[in-house]
DNA sequence: TGAACATATGAACATCTGTTCATTCGTTAT
DNA sequence: ATAACGAATGAACAGATGTTCATATGTTCA
């Protein structure tokens, strides 16, 4: 057996032992997905805004400078993702953010972004 | 002053207040070129066999199953954002976390998903 | 009931993104 | 030098994404 053989070998070993270490393709996919809802700057600023506490939907869309429709459909998406969550109130409708895991999210994120 | 305007300056109080309390735009906005990184699966990927140590370019490509121009395009990607270093060893390259955010990161995305 | 208001939804459009293909670059060995 | 190999790059194309506009839903109050 001569070099290279034995070096694609341990490749090749390499590769497989990943390979059973890997999560099933589904719970990665998921996890893109995840991420891909905090990868909108409007996305962020409304889970930072309501990070900060409940809020209705005018004064999000006034906060983030965007049409109410716009700011409508991205709270859809982050519903969708169980990372917010809503109550009503006569003709007003509050959001807020669902759990913890969102502002350690971000508080990661915020780290490396300001290293 | 009438309900109506009493419960406007509520808001518009509370409006005011977390408008201080907002990071700069431009720190959410980098924010959110950070997750948008972390939204597609190939990349996702890409991080998550790296968190388990460095691999050469031409592994990643057969281990994702896709072209190596691809993981290529990805991993540069991934390096414009320091998520990744890497080393050159003659004709191979290989790849590597750049720090431990990208571990947690994944780890707090995972529980979520996995919830 | 109907007017007024807050929110949600659907369609359409322009922009962004990720892949592939072809090619180039960098390195090693003959 | 040149062939062979791993990796990087650029152009191009298909598909996804976020916003706006128009409209619908749901709620309150007169």
């Amino acid at each position: 057996m001569d070099e290279s053989t034995e070096y694609l070998r341990a490749h090749q070993e390499q590769v497989a032992k990943v390979k059973e270490a890997l999560p099933q393709d589904e719970v990665l996919y998921d996890l893109a997905e995840l991420f891909k809802i905090f990868g909108d700057s409007t996305r962020v600023k409304l889970l930072y805004i309501l990070s900060l506490g409940e809020m209705c939907v005018y004064d999000l869309a006034q906060l983030l400078g965007v049409t109410q429709s716009a700011v409508s459909h991205q709270l859809r998406a982050l519903k969708a993702s169980k990372l917010v969550r809503y109550r009503r109130e006569g003709k007003t409708v509050f959001y807020a953010l669902a759990d913890g895991h969102v502002k350690t999210i971000m508080a990661q994120g915020l780290e490396h972004v300001e290293e």
